[in-house]
DNA sequence: TCGATATTTCGATAATAGTCGAATTATTAT
DNA sequence: ATAATAATTCGACTATTATCGAAATATCGA
């Protein structure tokens, strides 16, 4: 993954609303989100939703596909992993961040 | 880690020059580097380079230590590793995207 | 203390990001 | 075809970000 796309994708997670929709989008899994739907449960208009979600979608991290009158927005899974991997590979690799590190389950991060 | 930080955190990673001001102090270690030598490394203005520092150092991602008359700066892995624990945890979970998958060398992550 | 060195802060400017109502486009049901 | 629904694009605005030279601040060596 090159660095303008890691800047894009890292810029695209960058902002609250975003951020929200993002890990909406990821935790609803493939059967994905209608905008409409979206816009209802994050409380934002449709308009500013629609800035947010070609955001999202320059970036490559989430998809688009058309069911009916709805578009149903899904998170681009492969996208996030190769986000995760450039960080663990080039932003990482103290002591405190290694493989085992950034293994660890949530229960033993939160004792750490 | 609370989402106003990791938005602030993704927002300071998400620059050209923060990027590879970070990944710099990164690969440097725990010595970390004076702001004169990473300007120098990185070919940009002193002053350019002091508003990304102070970026990142509100993000809470690289710290700031004096010796003798220079500044030096140190990226702060725990807060990276949080970072990636927040975004392993919130914005992971199809089959693509597992603990497993996060686990994977780089050569394993680039056959994929 | 005085000059030299290292870095930050200031100030001005250009560019980009975020917000949201209104108008527009696309799709479907009747 | 036409009305209703779903979502995007437009436009106008405000706020934040990025850039960089010049001035200010802080530390050290002689």
């Amino acid at each position: 993954m090159e660095t303008t796309k890691v800047v894009h994708a890292l810029g695209a997670l960058a902002q609250e609303y975003r951020l929200a929709l993002f890990r909406l989008l990821v935790q609803t899994g493939k059967t994905g989100l209608a905008a409409g739907a979206i816009a209802e449960k994050l409380d934002i208009p449709n308009s500013s939703l629609s800035f947010h979600l070609a955001h999202l979608t320059r970036a490559g991290l989430i998809r688009q596909r058309r069911q009916r009158r709805s578009l149903i927005y899904t998170a681009d899974y492969a996208a996030m992993t190769a986000l995760l991997g450039y960080l663990t590979d080039n932003c990482c690799g103290g002591a405190a961040c290694d493989a085992d590190a950034a293994c660890e389950t949530p229960e033993e991060r939160n004792a750490a």
